[in-house]
DNA sequence: CTGTTAGCGCTTTCAT
DNA sequence: ATGAAAGCGCTAACAG
């Protein structure tokens, strides 16, 4: 009962028809006389006819796919946004191709490429894109949505989040609960969500606590270097009462490693995060941070992207910058 | 500076060849003169040449490029098996088309189908998919993996999860803490990990207590259905002091009902899961559980579809069977 | 309403 | 070594 896949031919010899009729009939054109088109459809049943959508996407330049391209560093970030990506992919009937970074920009540029024709758009999250590499690497014109990044243009968008907005609140909080001396514990070099975490918070300490020069640790958004950090500020300065980590992950790593050393959080030093992954919740002391509503950008990015698919030269949709929310747990709340 | 996606046709005008040496060029075949070879890749290069992946596989029946059918109930457990898969997937360059199931056996279907002509296989993880299902959806003969199925046959497989003997192992482990009267909170009806799970307590609770009819309360693997049945659970019976969720997931939303009723967790009652979900560890108090290695499962599931794809007709691989691990943490040790 | 023809972009015999 | 031509499976004019 092996079945050598039958295609559109294989269906049209069957039901006595040209391959254009059963073509017609299988799509639902109206041009078809009801009863070529039961014989097509009774045709297809029999055979166990399944459209070849590679086929038809060549045909029509229309894939019905987005490709998404992510970097692999972001734990629960991950799947929050794939989840939010998806929730609006699948509300209009399209497909994900997914391509996970494991590694630099060259990567990039070969996951990118590999998408050329299999794809209607590209939704792209990786610190090494600009503008410039876009336009550089793109195939033709293909609409790209930039997640975390500030590009657009005709056919390119971005979405963004307001890093630095969100690094000040989070130090008037501080400020506000008493904190005098707060440490931060920066992200991957050149990561530009870290970068303005950190330039916010460089501004709010000047602008709140008059402290111009406020310990920084440096950090790649993992959760051991949440802990070496943690290691290192207590060494470094006892004067200080507070740590602010340039995302959750390593906040929580920042967390551990104090209870280790028998540190009270909230007590002697408060630890605060930013994007509120779903474990925020679950660790103890909670964790303070500022919510970003992960899986809503991915929504928002894909919306953006099918509204750049559907009017591809249309004006470049405004960038759109999501402001994230102080969320006070117990980390930080004596 | 708009260009207009250039095919290979351009690229072998420009390079003053024809399309069959402009093709042999690019993909590095033998036979081709170096000077034509580099006139080929200039053009190429300076039309910003891409290769449009959707008509080569047309042509090659290839599309490097497998298929992703997963429930979308899965919080944590769905980011860590799409990093598992994604790992091999990588490791052996091929890219991963991802379906989500928000629904029913149809939209599984639906998924399905929508896959033919764009993947060369398919990794299915469905709770209503069986071998005769697979046969009758299946586009002609698709390699197929079930996860956490059990089907095999030419050109399927299946990996499961050794999940009566994970509930068994809980309930010794249990029982040798001193607990007597255990209850279970099941999965979903007719999901068969919960199932499986099921079966393997009642018999263990059997064997090991002689408690023929152990309190089973009714659950669906989310955090609500934990917490709605931790308080049936204390409404139920005083003597029961110990918990077995079918799923982390339920054990957490256990743990936090009973924290909210000032229940002494492991002192009273103890809780238990099953998964070892990474939030597993960050719960207070830390979560006893059988761990499942899922990630790994992933990447198991793509290295046997890859040997499928490779060898289509060969003998259907042997049925895999992973064994998961007690992880003893602070839910039920005293 | 239906069939014939062309063609999407690419690879691959088959000649030359 | 190179080119002409066929064809992957499908859809879309264009005639009839």
């Amino acid at each position: 009962m092996k079945k050598a896949t039958a295609t559109i031919r294989d269906v049209a010899r069957e039901a006595g028809v040209s391959v254009a009729s059963a073509s017609r009939a299988l799509n639902g054109h109206a041009n078809v006389t009801p009863a070529t088109r039961d014989r097509v459809i009774a045709a297809a049943d029999k055979l166990s006819y399944v459209p070849h959508l590679g086929a038809r996407s060549l045909t029509m330049a229309r894939t019905n796919t987005i490709g998404v391209v992510l970097p692999d560093l972001f734990g629960e970030f991950f799947s929050e946004i794939i989840r939010g990506i998806d929730r609006a992919a699948h509300a209009r009937g399209l497909q994900l191709l997914l391509a996970n970074m494991h590694g630099d920009a060259s990567e990039t540029v070969q996951a990118i490429r590999a998408m050329r024709g299999r794809v209607d758009g590209l939704l792209v999250m990786s610190p090494t894109v600009d503008a410039a590499f876009l336009d550089r690497h793109l195939p033709g014109g293909l609409p790209t949505v930039v997640l975390n990044g500030h590009i657009s243009g005709v056919g390119h968008a971005s979405l963004s989040i307001d890093n630095e907005g969100g690094a000040r609140a989070m130090v008037a909080h501080l400020a506000g609960t008493g904190r005098r001396r707060i440490a931060m514990i920066t992200g991957p070099e050149g990561n530009s969500d870290a970068d303005e975490r950190l330039a916010g918070f460089r501004a709010a300490v000047a602008d709140l606590l008059g402290d111009a020069a406020p310990p920084v640790f440096a950090g790649d958004f993992s959760e051991a270097a949440g802990e070496t950090a943690a290691t290192a500020i207590l060494a470094a300065d006892p004067l200080i009462d507070a740590v602010f980590a340039a995302n959750d992950v390593m906040a929580i790593g920042c967390l551990r490693a104090l209870a280790d050393a028998g540190i009270d959080v909230p007590g002697r030093i408060a630890v605060a995060g930013f994007d509120d992954v779903p474990v925020s919740r679950f660790v103890r002391p909670t964790l303070t941070t500022m919510r970003v509503h992960i899986a809503d950008l991915g929504t928002r990015a894909f919306d953006t992207l099918a509204g750049l698919i559907a009017a591809p030269d249309g004006d470049p949709p405004a960038e759109v910058t999501l402001t994230p929310e102080l969320v006070v747990r117990q980390s930080t709340t004596r």
